[in-house]
DNA sequence: TTGTGTTTTATTGCCTCC
DNA sequence: GGAGGCAATAAAACACAA
């Protein structure tokens, strides 16, 4: 449609089609291509690249801003010799690939921060197994622990109740604190006699498969916060074991 | 030379803004 | 409602291997 024909008087020769043989040029007057009549009139031509000097310049143009106000466009289509509307479709164009090429960079950027960050991931996981193992090899009791400790909290239900009523009757007073003590020295001794060690020591290898204890016992010990049972509050420790052998497990 | 893939120029249709 | 932008697409020009 822009294209125009053999013989047309060319004032702005498009340098590279006017050295190729046999090719006619592109581009007329600035103002017989601001004509519409022109391009009506004109049958229709096969498309022409433009020069490199046009792209020069219309890159250039595009770098200071990628927007096309009607007075550039002009002032660029008189320069360059081409119609208005071609430097509109270059710009149009030219945006396109802008786009696509900055979806091409963001994409290669969001990937290598994607990669970066699954690197550290799988560090972090190798670090949590490891950890792990270790606490698995070095206090096999803890695992005991840890079941015996959700075992006995269950059982403790009934007897607490049983233990604490008896000990409001004697002494309505000073429960919190008797019954404290008495409760967590006692869950303290069932939990390491039924884990199968003294709560001091360390189990040996065959001690470990069979659940046999030495004399050395576990190396293995809770702290003492962790059996002080309140007798009010109870349920928040179950709650914080409970957290605990999640954690464990998890 | 020819087939094929890529790039560039241009059109069409739809949407938004003034 | 017209101008201009964008996405999708057509088609010519170009590059290049076989």
């Amino acid at each position: 449609m822009w294209a125009c024909n053999a013989g047309v008087p060319m004032a702005v020769l498009a340098m590279d089609d006017a050295t190729r043989v046999g090719k006619r040029p592109f581009f007329t007057t600035h103002e017989e291509l601001l004509e519409e009549e022109y391009y009506d009139e004109q049958a229709p031509e096969k498309k022409r690249r433009l020069t490199a000097e046009q792209v020069q310049l219309l890159e250039r143009s595009f770098e200071e801003e990628n927007k096309l106000e009607p007075e550039r466009k002009t002032e660029l289509a008189r320069r360059l010799g081409m119609a208005p509307r071609q430097v509109a479709v270059w710009f149009q164009n030219r945006r396109a690939r802008w786009k696509t090429k900055q979806l091409e960079t963001d994409y290669d950027r969001l990937k290598a921060a994607y990669n970066a960050l699954a690197a550290d991931h799988q560090g972090l996981l190798a670090d949590n197994d490891s950890l792990r193992a270790q606490v698995a090899t070095s206090s096999p009791c803890f695992v005991s622990t840890v079941i015996c400790l959700t075992e006995k909290l269950q059982g403790k239900e009934t007897s607490l109740s049983a233990t604490i009523a008896a000990q409001e009757v004697d002494q309505p007073n000073e429960h919190t604190t008797g019954t404290e003590k008495l409760l967590a020295q006692q869950l303290k001794d069932d939990l390491h006699s039924s884990c199968g060690c003294t709560g001091h020591g360390a189990l040996s290898s065959e001690e470990e498969d069979g659940g046999v204890v030495s004399d050395e016992g576990c190396n293995f010990d809770l702290p003492d916060a962790m059996f002080a049972v309140g007798v009010t509050n109870h349920g928040a420790e179950e709650a914080q074991l409970a957290n605990w052998t999640s954690w464990f497990w998890n």
